[in-house]
DNA sequence: CTGAAAGCGCTAACAC
DNA sequence: GTGTTAGCGCTTTCAG
């Protein structure tokens, strides 16, 4: 192994001053960081963790990400993927850490000192995680918002904003009779804060509209989309716009309309809010609002890392969201 | 932060020996172990990393997964959350690579220490990082079978089996004409090791039993599965029986052949080689042969400790595949 | 069975 | 602008 001992001698100088060079953390002249750097890329010089931990900077971006039901595998993966990627750009490695781990991998996490900080996913409304984060001083940055983000570093869709966007999509078009299917039960019993804010702006919107209006969470499956399809549809015989919050469902839904004897978008109009691969790959290309899970996963690294950086950042973005018009909606009658 | 001095102090004896309780590296009597223990639950006390990693381990595993096209999603989720679970088991934590990193990643892990250890998926049948992993001496499991395994450690499933086994329960129904619907061609191009030895192993078997049968790669949605299945037939207007080894196109392809005016498996009979889920929850329940994605993550982090410990390890891991019948295969002509 | 002490590779306070 | 030196928290000799 080459330490940064090997660089100094081969460089002729002292093991600070190839520190110093390499961190920048104090004025070196040209002559001699040129003379260090040619000497570690001679040796192919790279800091061990280890004595790099001492000055208290492990390199590492933890990163929690859930594994459970009502959960979309490609909206994690993407925010997986999207972290290592930005942290990476900003030299960090990212610790992958399972939700099932909780409290005791953030604990395990910042007493050991293994990263530098922490991104979490899938946050809750009463978030059992956010008293560890306030009390600890471990630095973090939540994707999603939690009731009460005083004091937090939050990034996520504004899904209250999305929720109106989708009706006022529908409402323009002329739709009177509007519904949500939304997610599986369980996401509403945790109190998984996304799905509650695009409720809440649904029905905000409807109401603002004077649309009749209502919401159906929804397990996955071709079985419990036609089911909530004819519930849907016994209920409100009227209904022509469905707004649905659920991406594994979006072609089941499709299907079960048609099954139904009713054309999409001739009968009904649907609007997903979804990645927008799902909504473009869809049986039918399908109106939507965009969750932009790379995007937040991006933000998020850009956030930590100037938090470490001891910059001050935003306490809550909320991304706008945006409604691509595909083949899924049209004006009701035609 | 607590250290192990603070320990030392609380439990009345010197810090070696609280490393060695901790470690078990010498004997400690009882009475000193149980004092130990005692003042690390009092305190909380955590071993920094920083610390630890001076005696050459810091606990880290790393796993890098692809994330590019032809790569199904779902498989490399489930390697990752079943990987962290088992590393989880063994205590260690694990640090996500892209394979976009590639060389740059393991050489990184390996020469500032981060990791132990390195679980690399989607290995190529001619790996650019293979040497790498032989001349340094980082540790390493592939999931995934190259040209050339010696050496190395390798867990996979036994793709060539798999394919053949496919090709025996089609044969046993007595179909004698069979295609097999692959991966999407720059799999093949990139020589993706497990998706040319189930061709290998469908193609053998098929010949073995003297059937008819072609081999075509082919992308992912529902024009695409349409266009093999009319090729397919006009190719082969005999063909009663296909394999699909493409884990999103099985439902776009049940699609196709209704759509031509085939049942399955009245008049087709489908056989699947994908994760179980995929192939139960299809539009018709679809007889297949499973792609242990969790299992593979288990055995590769088993693998890895072991190796770890200095304890001998096989080379090369090949499950066995199991087939399960469901609703897609029938007898010919029935 | 236990302690004292010497490092590990690195950073940072303290010189010059 | 650079070198010397003193740690950091831990493991591991070396000595009893």
């Amino acid at each position: 192994m080459v330490t940064i001992t090997d660089v100094a001698r081969r460089a002729g100088v002292s093991p600070s001053t190839v520190s110093y060079a390499l961190s920048g953390k104090r004025p070196i002249s040209d002559a001699t960081r040129l003379r260090v750097q040619a000497a570690v890329r001679e040796l192919g010089y790279r800091a061990d963790v280890g004595g790099r931990a001492r000055g208290h900077r492990s390199g590492v971006l933890a990163l929690a990400v859930p594994m459970r039901s009502g959960i979309h595998v490609p909206v994690v993966t993407q925010f997986a993927v999207s972290v290592v990627t930005a942290a990476r750009a900003h030299d960090h490695d990212v610790l992958l850490l399972t939700q099932e781990e909780g409290e005791e991998g953030i604990g395990r996490v910042a007493e050991t000192g293994l990263a530098d900080g922490v991104i979490l996913t899938d946050v809750q409304l009463q978030d059992s995680r956010l008293p560890l984060l306030r009390s600890r001083s471990l630095p973090s940055v939540l994707i999603g918002l939690p009731a009460e983000p005083e004091g937090l570093t939050c990034v996520d869709l504004d899904f209250r904003a999305a929720g109106e966007l989708c009706v006022e999509h529908l409402a323009r078009l002329g739709h009177r009779t509007v519904a949500l299917v939304g997610s599986p039960p369980e996401v509403y019993v945790r109190r998984t804060a996304f799905a509650r804010r695009l409720v809440d702006g649904f029905t905000s919107a409807a109401d603002r509209h004077r649309l009749t209006s209502t919401v159906h969470p929804c397990g996955t499956g071709a079985d419990a989309a036609r089911a909530v399809a004819e519930r849907l549809l016994r209920e409100l015989p009227a209904l022509t716009g469905v707004v649905v919050h659920n991406e594994p469902l979006v072609d089941p839904l499709l299907d079960a309309f048609e099954h139904l004897g009713l054309r999409v978008p001739g009968d009904v109009s649907l609007v997903a809010v979804c990645p927008a691969p799902v909504a473009a790959t869809a049986r039918t290309p399908v109106t939507s609002v965009a969750v932009p899970s790379a995007e937040l996963g991006t933000r998020a690294v850009r956030l930590l890392i100037r938090k470490l950086s001891g910059a001050p950042v935003p306490g809550t973005t909320l991304l706008p969201p945006r409604l691509t018009q595909r083949a899924s909606t049209a004006p009701r009658g035609v």
